[in-house]
DNA sequence: ACGATACTTAAGTGAATGCTTCAGCAACAG
DNA sequence: CTGTTGCTGAAGCATTCACTTAAGTATCGT
């Protein structure tokens, strides 16, 4: 791809078993790091690189205090993603429902249940 | 990864931008795959290898009348993923309440707005 | 000052991804 | 029967991904 969209970009993020656990810890609160990287079978250095596809998605925001990285979920990015699924879905929905009626309409003689 | 949960495959298959330009397309109605094909720019034999994606994704079903492989979304394996991001962003919103009630209540005497 | 802690970066590796081309094959049109 | 359409499969190839290890760099505690 020649330009990379934010929906990309947040939906290759959350294809990550690894960084979708990264945000559902942060869901509960931020962590650091080390915390986030605690439960998780790798390389600390493993993590960070998560980290930094899920910043770059704009997913995740961080901040360096000290030699503590804290990070914390950026819950507008979710919205984006939820909201393409959302459209999608409906728009589905609605050509199912139309084609429901127009079957309906079409041959009222036949039985219109199942 | 061991194996595979339905959300891995679901934000798998929606994080390439093609797939996603199909699933747009069929959220409008049913198409062949060479309907499919038409407006993107690869052969065809990658479609079918994004719709086997898709399909084992369970975001698109087909079935094959003649030669024609006609396909449509599944709405509800949308609803998953869009689930899975509503949960987590409710629970982010959450925990920022808290926090912002927390420090209301802690420390009454200091100005409350910036 | 010294060591431990918490990250950070770089380089390397094996596997998965996103294509391509080429070679089928079944269904339909004439 | 013959050619075209619509799909399908296999092989190959460049790139990206998800790690690893090893070697940093700042803090922080004592």
């Amino acid at each position: 791809m020649l330009q990379q969209q934010p929906l990309d970009l947040a939906f290759q993020a959350l294809s990550d078993p690894t960084r979708r656990a990264m945000v559902e810890r942060l869901a509960r609160g931020p962590a650091s790091v080390s915390e986030l990287a605690g439960p998780l079978p790798m390389s600390m250095s493993a993590v960070m690189q998560h980290l930094k596809v899920l910043e770059g998605a704009g997913l995740v925001v961080s901040e360096k205090v000290g030699r503590v990285r804290t990070c914390r979920v950026e819950p507008e990015a979710l919205t984006a993603a939820e909201r393409w699924l959302n459209d999608r879905r409906r728009s589905v929905e609605r050509s199912l429902d139309r084609l429901g009626l127009f079957l309906e309409q079409t041959k009222p003689e036949t039985e219109p249940r199942e």
